[in-house]
DNA sequence: AAAATTGTTCGTAAATTTGCGAACTACGAA
DNA sequence: TTCGTAGTTCGCAAATTTACGAACAATTTT
């Protein structure tokens, strides 16, 4: 795009194991593969797509809000939830780069 | 064959959340980001890389071989650490699957 | 005002993760 | 045989995660 000085790829590493932290629980994954392909929606649907209780619901929310991959806006009574997209192109981002770091190489064990 | 009460998670969904969990450690990017622009290396290379103990180096290098991310192979009296190739295609492109998902939506919170 | 709706927060319990030192295994060298 | 090297496993402690029901807050409906 711009500096090709910039091939100096400095993945932030605290940064990946966030996203990826993040994403390690299968419920998380559910949530944000749900939110990415359905726009946006209300906590009540969310909960119904998971066999767990409306308080666990809320703390997987609240982790991914806290990792910034979603976002939550109060439309009382209801909280309509969707996928905060300038993190979620960083984190895309972040992840095609770290994967793509192997390709550049040949493995010893994998010939 | 679906249960209505008893919704689960995909298998994909788990796959891909055992990968992301598997890199939900700093110590762990680092690992692999090691092993993938390293080629291979033994166990004390990557030791030296990081600020803790053996035993707990140890111990993340069992869990990235669990998720199936590297693999270890004797080589008395070292062990040489490599990606596992496979593996690492694989979650590359689970990930890349996963965040595509949302670039063939637009975003009610992000016009 | 009372009740219902929609989620969050609190308190708690159980399981898992993280980290360490010490003990251990396996091997080659002295 | 004894020692040193290279890692793994064990046992433990502290911290974090996961999960739940109950209590709560904010608003709307009855």
């Amino acid at each position: 795009m711009e500096n090709f000085k910039n091939k100096d790829y400095s993945i932030d590493n605290e940064q990946l194991a966030r996203f990826a932290k993040a994403m390690g629980h299968p419920a998380r994954i559910t949530i944000l593969n749900f939110l990415a392909s359905m726009d946006s929606c209300y906590f009540g649907e969310i909960h119904n797509e998971l066999p767990i209780a409306k308080a666990t619901v809320s703390q997987h929310l609240k982790e991914l809000k806290d990792a910034g991959l979603i976002q939550g806006e109060i439309e009382t009574p209801k909280v309509k939830y969707c996928i905060n997209t300038e993190n979620w192109d960083k984190a895309q981002q972040f992840f095609a780069v770290f994967f793509a770091l192997k390709n550049e190489k040949v493995s010893c064990c994998n010939p």
